[in-house]
DNA sequence: AAAAAAACGGAACCATTACTCCGTTTATTA
DNA sequence: TAATAAACGGAGTAATGGTTCCGTTTTTTT
C-alpha cells in the first residue's frame, strides 16, 4: 500500500522581490480571513495610536487570540513592517504619478503630499522614520524603492533648476523625517503648512 | 521634663521660581556629595545614550545603591528634569549675550549653537524635544523662560527684517525640535550643516 | 562616646509586553 | 461523515525596568 502523501503538493507563502508576502492560495479559509482582519486592524490602530500599542490590544481589537497572529506574524516587528509596506508602496505610487508633471511642481506636491498624509497617520510616520532616521545604513527592499522614487523626483527637479543642487536624497528623507516627528505631535494642519513653507523656500535656496 | 523637638529647625529643601531644586544647607554631607554625583553621571549618560537609560545602569555607574538615587530623586522623570535644567539654562544664558550682536546673526547663531550642541547629545536634544513636541500645552517654568528668550531673538531678528514675519516662536521650536530628533540618530555633522541651510535660507524667506 | 537622626543599599515587588506551548476547534479531504 | 491536517486561543513564560521597603551604616548632635 502506498505512503500517504500530502494529497496536494500546497504551494508555500513566499516573498516577492520587494520583501511583500505572496499570498498564496496555500491558506486555509479561515486563516486567510484572519490575516486580513489583522492587518486591518493593525493599520489603523498603528495609524492612530503609534507603533507602542501591545499585540494583545491588536488582537482583542480584531476579536482573534493572541496566538493566531503570532501564528500569521511571529514577531511584531513583521507585522509593523507588513503595515508599513503597504503604505510606502502607496506613495511609491504616487511618485510615479507626479513624474508627468512639471519636475518642480511634481517634487515640492509629493513632499506636501507625503506631510498631508502623514500628519495623524503615525504609522506613516514610523514608516518614514524606518528610512529616514539613520541615513548611513544602506537600505533595502521597499525602503529603497521609496528613496529611488523620491530621489527621481528630486533630479528631476534639481536639473530643472526648482531645487538647490547642494542637497541629496538622504538630506531629503532626513529634514521628511523631522517634520514627520514635529507633526506627531501637532495634528494642527496650520503648522504643517508653515514648516512646509519654510522647507520649500529653503531648499529652493539661494535668495 | 520638656518634650524633645528636632535640635534646629533644618531648613527644608524648596524649589525656586524655576523649578530648581534650591539644594539649601539641610543635606548631610555624604547626602550632599551623592545627589552631585548622581546628577554628573546621570547627565553624561543621557547626554551620550538617551533617556532610556535604566535608573539602575545610573546607580551603578555612580557607584550608588538605586535606593539612594530614588531618595534624591522620587521618580525617574525628576532626575530627568533635574538634567534637562541645567541645560535649558546654559542655553537660555547663551540667548541673553547674543542679544547684543546684530539682531539676524544673533537668532541664526542660537540656531546653529543648539545644533551644534544638541548633535550627539542625547539629553539635550530630548530636552527640547519637551518644550517643543506638543506646542499646544503651554509650558512653565524653565522651558517657559527658554521660549522666552528664544522668541525674543526671534523679534529682533523679524524686525531688522532678517526672518520671514509670517513666523511664530512655536514654529521655531517645532523646527527646531524636528532638526533636532534628525540629527539624534545621525551625529554626522555634515548632515546638520546642510539641513542648517536649508533652515535657514526657509526662515529668510520669500526669495 | 553614646544616642538620635539621616541616609544608604539592594533585594523584592509590580506592571508591562513580547513571545511560546499545547489542548481544543475548525476546515478540508477522501 | 469520519479521519486528518491546519489553525485557533489564551494561559503561561521571560525579560525589562520603575519603584518600594526595611535592615544596616554613617553622620551629626549632645
Amino acid at each position: 500500500m502506498p505512503e500517504k502523501e500530502p494529497s496536494q503538493a500546497r504551494e508555500d507563502k513566499g516573498t516577492n522581490s520587494t520583501g511583500a508576502v505572496t499570498t498564496g492560495k496555500s491558506l486555509r479559509a479561515d486563516a486567510r480571513r484572519n490575516r486580513e482582519r489583522i492587518l486591518d486592524v493593525a493599520t489603523k490602530v498603528f495609524a492612530t495610536e503609534g507603533l507602542e500599542v501591545p499585540i494583545d490590544e491588536i488582537a482583542n481589537r480584531a476579536g482573534i487570540g493572541i496566538g493566531t497572529v503570532y501564528r500569521h506574524f511571529p514577531t511584531k516587528e513583521e507585522l509593523i513592517e507588513a503595515v508599513v509596506f503597504s503604505f510606502k508602496q502607496r506613495l511609491i505610487e504616487k511618485a510615479r504619478e507626479m513624474l508627468e508633471q512639471d519636475p518642480g511642481q511634481a517634487f515640492f506636491h509629493f513632499l506636501s503630499l507625503i506631510v498631508r498624509e502623514g500628519t495623524g497617520n503615525k504609522a506613516l510616520i514610523a514608516a518614514l522614520a524606518r528610512s529616514g532616521a539613520d541615513i548611513r545604513r544602506p537600505l533595502s527592499g521597499i525602503s529603497l524603492d521609496f528613496q529611488n522614487a523620491l530621489g527621481e523626483l528630486l533630479n528631476c527637479a534639481q536639473q530643472a533648476g526648482s531645487v538647490r543642487n547642494d542637497i541629496q536624497v538622504t538630506d531629503i528623507t532626513a529634514i521628511l523625517f523631522g517634520v514627520m516627528r514635529t507633526l506627531e505631535y501637532n495634528d494642527d494642519s496650520g503648522l504643517a503648512e508653515r514648516i512646509l513653507l519654510v522647507v520649500r523656500d529653503g531648499l529652493r535656496g539661494h535668495c
